[in-house]
DNA sequence: TCCAGTGTGGCACCGAGTGCCATTGTTAGC
DNA sequence: GCTAACAATGGCACTCGGTGCCACACTGGA
């Protein structure tokens, strides 16, 4: 793709790809709504969006990867924001600073977030892999956090504050998906101070 | 199967049954170890164990379930030790004693139990239905945790002691697995140690 | 005009999972 | 012990997600 150093132009076939890229993804939710995620076959995606098949799997890796794709940025940009942070505050408040700030894409489109992030709960199969990729951030964040060398060596700290802020993260999503008439920024900070709670 | 009332003997079929499961879930295990998990296909496995494919996904719903099928009783053992803790306990103790309790299932075959895990963590279709199944347990363990009645209406509290917890003993088995030499017994109190530490 | 380079999509294939159905074995009633 | 229900078995064909291969079309440059 984008290798060729030279490339300053948008290059009009990068902006057709991106245009069929959209295509593909906002047919695919429409079918999705209607007819259900496992109701709905890349065959029936494929031809609402006017493409081969297989054309299809060039632009996704996956069925699952239409809908998910749009998280992959939030975990790269917590990352960002969470180095961003002073390395004396806590922890489990950087960590709350930066998956509230992150947290704002959702912001960008509401209706559709909630449209997304529900579809997802309700699907195993794009639950498990939102999970899966969850995973894969508590690494991160944890690699992060003990970069600011504050820990014992081989402490599990890290890792469990990283952890527990994204399960906290975790929940306030679901309440706000579950009830979107209560802003999501609300159920941060209510789930955090659940969270601080805990241990008493 | 055991829908007979009467069936107070195991009825040979049941006992027949039951070695034969047991046959899958080895030569499974024996195969996932010499050509990796996807490596291995079905047919394979179905053939090693001397049966019909068609045969094999009346025994396991699905190529995960043989490794998976072992957790299934842990969720369901935790429900019944977690109800059986002191409703004044601290919820987070209450969890951290159940959880401890159940794991002494690990300790049955420790070697045996580090394999299935280490399997399961490195392929991401495993990983990814284990995740989904302790999401489950998730609200399991929230459910007992709010009918002890503490909490007020609405109140994230029991949810997310029982996921933060759930997240401490995820994280103690993992560097179980990573470093067996280390008991599981050791690094559950370790973790919960952490998490208390978080929140100040 | 001809020659790359690249996107496209058809085709054939694999593997997981399922419905259907004939065959086989086990259990129960006589 | 014979036989009639019944359950387990496994073969077959099918769906669907995903991939390798290849011929074709388009675009841009010499």
């Amino acid at each position: 793709m984008s290798k060729s150093a030279l490339a300053t132009i948008p290059s009009l076939l990068e902006a057709k790809q991106e245009s069929v890229r959209s295509a593909i993804s906002e047919h695919a939710l429409r079918l999705f709504s209607e007819r259900g995620y496992e109701g709905t076959t890349v065959d029936d995606i494929a031809r609402a969006a006017g493409i081969g098949r297989r054309t299809f799997f060039r632009y996704f890796d996956s069925k699952d990867a239409v809908v998910l794709w749009r998280y992959d940025l939030i975990g790269r940009r917590v990352v960002e924001l969470l180095r961003a942070r002073p390395a004396r505050e806590p922890a489990l408040t950087s960590m709350e600073r930066a998956l509230t700030e992150a947290a704002e894409f959702y912001n960008v489109d509401p209706a559709q977030s909630v449209r997304i992030l529900k579809l997802t709960e309700e699907t195993p199969s794009l639950l498990g892999q939102q999970l899966l990729q969850q995973d894969r951030w508590k690494s991160w964040f944890a690699d992060v956090l003990r970069a600011r060398g504050k820990y014992a060596e081989g402490s599990p700290q890290p890792e469990i504050t990283a952890a527990v802020a994204l399960e906290a993260m975790g929940l306030a999503v679901r309440r706000w998906v579950d009830a979107p008439e209560h802003a999501l920024s609300t159920q941060i900070p209510r789930c955090f101070a659940a969270l601080r709670k805990v241990a008493r």
